[in-house]
DNA sequence: CGGGTGTTTGACGTCTGTCAAAAAGCGTGG
DNA sequence: CCACGCTTTTTGACAGACGTCAAACACCCG
């Protein structure tokens, strides 16, 4: 089944995605199924990649072992910017995903467009930090299901592409912290969950208002 | 060189300093006094910003009072980027800083250099993230000294220019717990406070593994 | 119908937030 | 130079939230 699916050859990108069509060199789209790298850590960062459909986490390996997810990214959205030739971050696709590659042309017009698509991610950034640096889970789980509500077109209804631990690992919590908070929501009849990524919002404002 | 193809020329791949004198016009220094406002959100975002001694903070407001620092600016580093015309964040002097406006030329050479700013910020945002979403505030602190002392030079011994309260709303925590971790730093050893905010690192290496 | 993975729920200990008060800095003025 | 008052920082006591460990449950695929 996988409502995920759903997604594919959706249009309806919008807020944060950008018109590249018209402005740079654009390729085939690569597929990538559930769990496949696009890139890894050290790799050359010479194209970047919008997403056509699925969905795309980025994420850091730590010593210990644990996660962290910097980003993820969906329908119409493009990632890949380094600073540096290479990259530091993992890639992957988190459900099947359709990826087209983008390879920068060296005009001028480019360069403003990447400029634009590197300010987005830094506001991105600034965002999840906010969401990350506040204390309860409760807030921090809000937040995410606001701002995921809102990437995929301000519907109430919508399906989460990644796991209770892609969320965990996110936020800086642990995945029974991420279910208990569901089941909280749930409870108090603000969210229902159809299946375990099928999401729907009953009160937005309600919500909203948790992420403080 | 790099992925989007804007390094040409430059080969100093490293983090904050860029050398803007050749590439933008520079106008007058600017002072601040200790806790006085550069910018806030609303305001235009025409200029950035070049720090040319002292420490600037930028931060977010919430709605319940709390505040969530997004980044420190120190001597040498930029800040001002925004992705949309107006900024979102307040920009605060430290200390008494002396700040640089840079008007943003509109030739090709300058939006090269503007990128590489603004990815240089997506780097810094995520590293940020990384540390913040961490479990321990132990982990927390001690990511943000080896930040702080990698940033000046990587020296073993360093002012910070900001209060406790600052570096917790920077962190994600209380300004108590800032001053127990701290406490538990200097009583193991791994740092000593000549004053509260004099650090002197005394094992960079047992510090750096704290940070997982 | 199994087996494996992902998710939920429970019990418990610990870390950290909260509230409160003491201590330490720091500038001002006598 | 010292005294004073304000702000910042530290320390303590306590409670609540979350991480950890463990087991049950749900779901998907063959």
């Amino acid at each position: 089944m996988n409502a995920i699916g759903i997604n594919a050859g959706d249009k309806q990108a919008h807020a944060t995605a950008l018109p590249l069509a018209s402005l740079v060199r654009r390729s085939a789209v690569t597929t990538y199924t559930a769990g496949t790298e696009i890139y890894v850590p050290g790799a050359l960062a010479d194209n970047f990649y919008e997403v056509e459909y699925g969905a795309v986490r980025l994420h850091r390996l730590l010593t210990d072992g644990r996660r962290q997810v910097v980003a993820f990214y969906l329908a119409g959205e493009t990632f890949g910017f380094e600073a540096d030739r290479r990259h530091t971050l993992f890639a992957e696709a988190i459900v099947a995903t359709g990826v087209r590659t983008i390879s920068p042309g060296t005009g001028e017009m480019s360069a403003h467009h990447v400029l634009k698509l590197a300010l987005q991610a830094v506001q991105r950034a600034q965002e999840h930090l906010t969401v990350v640096g506040r204390q309860t889970a409760v807030e921090r789980i809000a937040g995410f299901l606001v701002d995921m509500a809102e990437r995929q077109g301000n519907l109430e209804h919508f399906d989460l592409p990644m796991s209770r631990l892609d969320i965990a690992d996110y936020l800086g919590i642990t995945i029974e912290t991420v279910s208990r908070v569901f089941a909280k929501l749930r409870n108090s009849r603000l969210i229902t969950l159809k299946t375990v990524r099928s999401v729907k919002i009953n009160n937005m404002e309600a919500l909203a208002s948790l992420c403080a």
